[in-house]
DNA sequence: GAGTGTGAAGTAATTCACAGCG
DNA sequence: CGCTGTGAATTACTTCACACTC
């Protein structure tokens, strides 16, 4: 697992795990290697961004051949941190964390849930997929007992910051909160949101750019 | 609606949207006013962001006070492009798209689904909310007649691009992906991608970097 | 005094230009 | 040649410092 000569962004990171889906595809369609330049234009960037973000790490192309699919792709799992397994639990047992919980990239990816937490009665002790849904009550002494690395968070506004505390007092390291608030973790705590309502704002803010800009320029014509 | 001095980047309009966010609890807190140095804290940044952030659509603060709640909420509201109503087709009726169909802060902020598209034969036909699943087969004639404005995909990889391209025939101006896989639009079409992995693969990198860190101040130590 | 708004300075990220290798 | 790897130049973003207003 190579270890970067300098300190690398969050963009950085980001754009090697969208080559990692891309190098996915590339080896689903047979292709043995791959040039920075075709790597870029599948993943939406450049191909001097792509050269740069791999140098971080290591040397990883043939000069005048370009990049071999499936020791990239190895490579990338092992810099993302794919090697090792990664225990998950899913607090909060509702639409989207079913979605989460089900979703298939995440297992091919190794990521194992070990437990799932709700606070509804009528969902506490029922399964899934063999897995007994436990109170929310019981979270931090359950994880204590049996830790886990990552927490998916998928709970209403009103209790993610209490459900956050708990899972941090019981040691997990990492948190993914899909909940709709801004939560608060200490240092030493990661922390990653995936705030739905922004990605549709950051859509609908531009595209009322781009109608402004229309008429604008409707305006100046007539 | 207050349009920009200068260029606005992308992340600046990330921010904006989590200030609203932050700014619609701090309204539900009954806070009647709130300072750069408050609402940072709540979005997780700085005070001076804020206040530039803000400054690139207008002076919304008073000196001395801070910023009016519930004002500064609606001047965002239209910043971000949410006074008007934009109208949603979903493709892809899965456990995904059904937590997405079912979000309500999608609702609330005037998000409105109006067509539900799927190629399962099995849900083709049945009902989401009084909403009639369409074939997929059907969807660029459907939203050529019922035309939207945004189309979230919640897709399977292999069906994503096709849809996209029907999608964009059909006359839609934005795109949600969730489906894993990078796609492409034509420049005009505006495209956002919520890619979970890469969510959960930051949040790995990270927690690996910083056990990396740990074993070797141990090995110093030791 | 408390807190905003903003040009200037500093830092980070991206792009350019090209040397170097297969 | 074709394509990678990387210092140097450029551009974008953030933070500083402080004038200004309520």
């Amino acid at each position: 697992m190579p270890s970067p000569s300098r300190k690398v962004s969050e963009s950085a990171i980001r754009r090697l795990s969208i080559y990692l889906r891309v190098l996915e595809r590339l080896e689903r369609e047979e292709e043995l290697t791959v040039s920075s330049q075709v790597l870029a234009d599948r993943a939406g960037t450049t191909a001097v961004q792509v050269r740069k973000d791999l140098s971080l790490f290591g040397s990883f192309g043939k000069r005048g051949l370009g990049y071999a699919v499936e020791p990239l792709k190895k490579q990338l799992w092992a810099i993302l941190g794919l090697s090792q397994r990664w225990k998950v639990a899913l607090v909060g047992a509702g639409r989207m964390g079913a979605a989460l919980f089900e979703y298939p990239h995440f297992r091919t990816r190794g990521f194992e849930f070990v437990a799932v937490f709700d606070s509804d009665p009528k969902k506490i002790g029922t399964r899934w997929s063999g897995l007994r849904i436990q109170s929310a009550k019981v979270l931090e002494d359950s994880l204590r007992e049996n830790p886990v690395e990552i927490v998916i968070l998928t709970v209403p506004g009103r209790s993610a910051q209490e459900v956050t505390d708990a899972a941090v007092r019981a040691g997990v390291l990492g948190i993914l909160n899909f909940a709709p608030v801004e939560i608060k973790v200490p240092s030493g705590v990661r922390m990653n949101a995936v705030r739905l309502t922004v990605e549709l704002e950051a859509l609908t803010f531009a595209l009322q750019m781009e109608a402004g800009r229309m008429l604008k320029v409707k305006r100046q014509r007539g």
